[in-house]
DNA sequence: ACCTGAACACCGTTCAAGT
DNA sequence: ACCTGAACACCGTTCAAGT
């Protein structure tokens, strides 16, 4: 159980292979289907025990604006999924209907209910907040040396021919901008859209 | 090469094997590498062979308000991706350097300059944009019959214990939202937060 | 009753051997 | 020179056979 989220977690949802962590327990892939009844089951007990370790700390210091529960919650469920790469991609698999995956679902669905947000938009708010988080947190990527790979992109960007590509060329010194910087500014530019909206709504 | 798309898209990213595909061409194996250099080579092919279809009718009519331009770029990518489903899980295993690629990147990194966007900000907003679109794409699933997925789901949040979770059960009408619906959602959030930002910008 | 090794039908990739 | 089949080291899953 601890043993497949490090697997995970080293190198990659893809190596996470039932034989791979048959020989890490010492034990026959026949046995895992004691514990597992598939590989499906085993992803989605890792994927619950990872919401787990994000539900932790979540609750004991009640945010007064709502903005920064948001933001805090959405940070949070994406460092975690940062600390276990491959999850995300796991949780591609199947969808989180594990036992602490509810709990935060509950938490922040009621974060937003009670902070005045009508029900279809905090659903709808919710739900886009959610698949924005994991939608960046797939593309964290395997395990891969972040910093490497973008060092090659900007080359790549750089070497472009400056007349055919004058606007990619122009910003060549900005790109590619780092994906925990996207997921910053693309997380803020949503809760600013959305208190634009719930502003339209409390005035009515 | 179109053969390889067909089964991508009919059968999901998973489906799409070196064997699967040398005997859809009545070929072996070996003859595929005499082609592509690898499985990775392969893919590569097909991912900028969906870029150049979204290429296509991007130019012809340049849009007047750039929040619409952003739109329709955005919601064409998305479309187009929906199409081929399982591209884009294989983008997730290459950065999409190829020709289609660069010249969809072009244009739309010209569209945020044109518009009165500082390069930084341009830059971070097409990267996050990007990420965005991809996020979104790679959880449409490889074939999935969405809907079937989605009545499930609202059946698991209607059968919930209404104290444990009473906000999840209060929104379970609500639950879930279309995947297509958060994308529209979350895309307009994000570009009214844009606005915010380049209203601040020029203003200075 | 519990666990093992081998089996089955798959993968990507390579390469000797045929034509 | 071109192509094939078989091989190698993998995969998830199952099951007869051992203890």
């Amino acid at each position: 159980m601890t043993a497949a989220l490090k697997i995970a977690d080293e190198e990659g949802s893809q190596a996470l292979t039932m034989r791979r962590l048959a020989s890490e327990l010492n034990s026959s892939t026949a046995m895992l289907y004691r514990h597992f009844e598939s590989r499906a089951d085993l992803v989605l007990q890792i994927v619950d025990c990872v919401f787990k370790e994000a539900e932790l700390p979540a609750s004991p210091v009640p945010q007064a604006d709502w903005r920064q529960a948001c933001r805090a919650l959405a940070r949070r469920m994406f460092a975690v999924l940062g600390q276990h790469r491959g999850v995300a991609q796991l949780l591609l698999e199947a969808p989180p209907n594990g036992p602490h995956a509810m709990v935060l679902r509950e938490r922040a669905l009621a974060m937003m209910l009670d902070n005045g947000f009508a029900p279809p938009l905090a659903a709808r708010a919710y739900a886009t907040l959610a698949r924005f988080v994991l939608g960046f947190a797939i593309q964290l990527g395997g395990q891969s040396a972040a910093a490497d790979e973008d060092a090659a992109q900007s080359a790549v960007f750089h070497q472009l021919d400056r007349t055919a590509f004058p606007a990619t060329f122009a910003l060549a010194d900005e790109l590619p901008v780092p994906l925990e910087e996207e997921f910053a500014f693309g997380l803020d530019l949503m809760i600013a859209g959305l208190d634009l909206l719930r502003a339209d709504e409390r005035e009515r």
